[in-house]
This record gives C-alpha cells, structure tokens and sequence, in this order.
DNA sequence: TAGAATACATACCGACCGGTATGTTAGTCA
DNA sequence: TGACTAACATACCGGTCGGTATGTATTCTA
C-alpha cells in the first residue's frame, strides 16, 4: 500500500466505522483491524484519535460536498432544490439496506463528545456552519422567487432547516423506521420554510444519484 | 442512609451526572464516587450500568411530568400552552448557569448508545413516544381553537415538534451559544405548526417556575 | 434467641482503552 | 556505498471500564 492509501484507507474505514457505530464506541483498535493497518502506522499518519476525527471531518465534507453542489446546482429552481435535497438527506442519511438507521455521524458525535475536546467541537461546528450556508442559499432563492408565505430572516430559517432534519434524522436513528419520516421529513420543511401550500409536493427531485458516501 | 435512599441518591446522581455529560462518559465508579456509595452497593440495586439508565429514564420522566402536566394545564389557552412549552424547554434544557449547554441527556443517548443495548433504546423510545403524546394534545387543541393555516394531521405533526425541539438542543449544546435558539425555538415551532401569523409573539408563558429538574 | 435474609463494603477480575517506545524495512540522496 | 529518514510493525504501558466474588454488619422473622 502506497503512503496516501495507507492515510486514506485509515480515514474511509474511520468514516464507515463511525457512521454504523458512533465516535465513542469506535477505537483506535477497531478502525487499524478493519483498515488491515497497525496502530504504529496508525500513529505515524495521527496524532491521535480526535485529530484522526477531525480530518475525517473535513475529508468528510470533501466528499458530500460534489452532491450537495449536485443537489443545488443553479440549473434547477429553487423548489427542485428542496426537493433534492430531501432526497439527498433520505438516500445517504436514513434509508439503509442495513437494519439500523446511522443520522448523521457528525451531528451525533456533537452530543458525545466530551467538552474538553475543544479541536473535536471546532471542527463540527465548521462543518455544521457550512452546511447551513447552503441552506441559506436555497431560502434566499425561494423567497425571491415568491415560494414562501412568511418574510424571512435567511440566516435564521437556514439554522432552523439543519436543525430540523438533524432532529428528523435522529429520531429515525432511534425509532430504527422510515415510514414517518418519509412524510415528516418533506412536510415539516415545507412547514418550517412556509412554503406556500399549492407547491407542496409539486416538484420532483431531479437529482437521484447514489451518494458517494452511503453505504 | 436508609434502603430508598440509598436507591434514590444513585438515580438522582447517575441523573445528574449523565445529564451534564453523556451516557457513555459516564462510569459507575463515576455515580457511585459522587453519590457517596461504594460498588457492592450498587450492583445490589441494579443489575447493570444500562439497567439504571432504564430506571433512571422512568424516574427523569416521573419527576418532569410533574413539570410537563402543570405547563399544558388546560387552566392554559392553547396558546399559552405553546408558550409555556417554549419557555420549559428554554428554562429547563438550554439555559444554564454553567457553560455548556447539556441538551436532552435521553435524547442525546439514543445517538450513543450502541445497537446492542435493546433494552435502552426500548426506554428512550417509550419515553419519547409519551412525550409526543403531549405535542400531539397540544395540536389538536390549536386545530380546534382555529389557530392553525393549514389543516394537520396532529401525530405527524407532534412528532416534527418534537424532532424539532431536540435538534434546536442539540445545536445550542454544540454551538454552546443561547442566543440564536431563543429566537430560533419559537419561531420554528410558530412555522411548523402553522401558526396563523397574526398570533406569533403575542401571547406570554403563564409558567415560568423553575423546573424541578434543572440544575 | 437462633438463623436467615437484606444491605451493603472491600478487593479484585479480565478486557479494553488511547498512546508510546523501540525495532525493522525500504527508499532517498550525497 | 553509506548515512539518513520516512513508513511502518511489534510489543507493551498505565489506566479505566463494567462486573463479580466474598466478607460483614444490620434487621427481620420464626
């Protein structure tokens, strides 16, 4: 194995581990086996196991980031957008061939971390930051173009979109069931962003690609 | 210590203590050091470190319900109902005088615990199902008092609030920022549930103890 | 009042944790 | 060719984990 698979490799089995299992449940140990590395190598490429954690974030991110930019490419209009996006959380978050639902390894490890892993925390909320911003984008769209009941403080509706389908996300991780969500997931968004009623299940998603990062 | 007592000063600790960090964080040498008993004790009460946690979840609810059933009192407008289930949620899960955020300690650990453990996540389930019970009343209270936009379908909808409510916890324990959230959490719940807009903002808590869980 | 059950206390277990010290191999470069 | 270093492999560290075996007071009961 090259250097720069040796590293990756350690990153993409961390990510999978995480994703089935969760931050704390997975060790060192676990993820050298899996990735058929030793924990020297293991150390020579890590600090440790939380700046392992945090560029798994960012490579993370690199990842999701070509479907999110899929997902809101300008070439679709804004309630398209909604649409695949709903669909994006649905396919690479909830809907597993495996029994148990994984949400959103990131946003979960927020709730486990320790408070002292201040670098672990730092990086999460980066992450979460960014992805809001993709949020704000699409409410900035949709109410523009008129799709929206309410006037809206962008920043503040993009919070509450993330926050939301993080907290449909989890629910589905402990119910271990989709059927709720499926409906929940589109209509409380329509809900939260006051999209008008006659758009309500209008629009299909025009993006349905396998996300690269689902197993 | 008498035998109740005993019992009752480990579940209030294990509490205490899962509620300022998290399940897996906390060791029973941890619970039984700060709740001033030793192991033998311990394990002469409960079978397992999980097995508290389950009794731990039915004690944590039968000591908010007490909280729960004075905040929808139908002494209470429907309205008034939400606002004081905003101000609960505020006082008693994000507001702290320490520093960080501690969130909904059950609903964080239903993103910790492992698949193995059925037996917990039957209990967080149990729990959060009764807890959308309240919601769920609140909805069709709201509906029938005509308060709502668009017509409900009310469990659906108990449930986005739920959801809702525990991601805007989950992001203020991340972001260990408050401000955000106290705008974020009413607003949210007003588009969520259809608020007819002229009502936003209009109506004050009636509650506003301190819950008796919140330290 | 003897004995049995309750309510602990003490000491300890093996497994596992994240991390490290040290050895080995392969490639780079002067 | 020889010194140096990056990239590992192996063995091991102290500490902590959930859990247990066993001893000992205290209280209840026959």
């Amino acid at each position: 194995m090259s250097v720069t698979e040796t590293r990756e490799k350690l990153l993409s089995t961390a990510l999978e581990l995480i994703w089935q299992s969760n931050y704390n449940c997975v060790g060192v140990n676990d993820i050298c086996r899996q990735a058929g590395v030793t924990k020297g190598a293991f150390y020579h490429h890590f600090d440790s196991k939380a700046s392992l954690f945090c560029e798994a974030a960012s490579y993370y991110w690199q990842v999701i980031k070509t479907d999110l930019d899929a997902v809101f490419s300008p070439i679709n209009s804004p309630l398209q957008q909604l649409e695949n996006l709903i669909e994006f959380v649905f396919k690479s978050k909830i809907s597993t061939r495996n029994k148990p639902i994984p949400g959103c390894p990131f946003f979960n490890a927020g709730a486990q971390i320790g408070t002292d892993d201040e670098q672990v925390l730092e990086a999460l909320r980066s992450l979460s930051q960014t992805a809001i911003n993709y949020d704000i984008a699409l409410v900035k769209a949709l109410a523009s173009a008129g799709y929206l009941n309410y006037k809206a403080d962008p920043e503040s509706l993009g919070r509450m979109m993330y926050t939301y389908i993080h907290g449909v996300m989890s629910f589905a991780h402990l119910q271990t069931d989709i059927s709720t969500v499926r409906k929940d997931l589109p209509e409380g968004l329509y809900r939260l962003l006051g999209i008008k009623e006659e758009y309500w299940f209008t629009e299909s998603a025009t993006w349905n690609k396998q996300p690269l990062l689902a197993k």
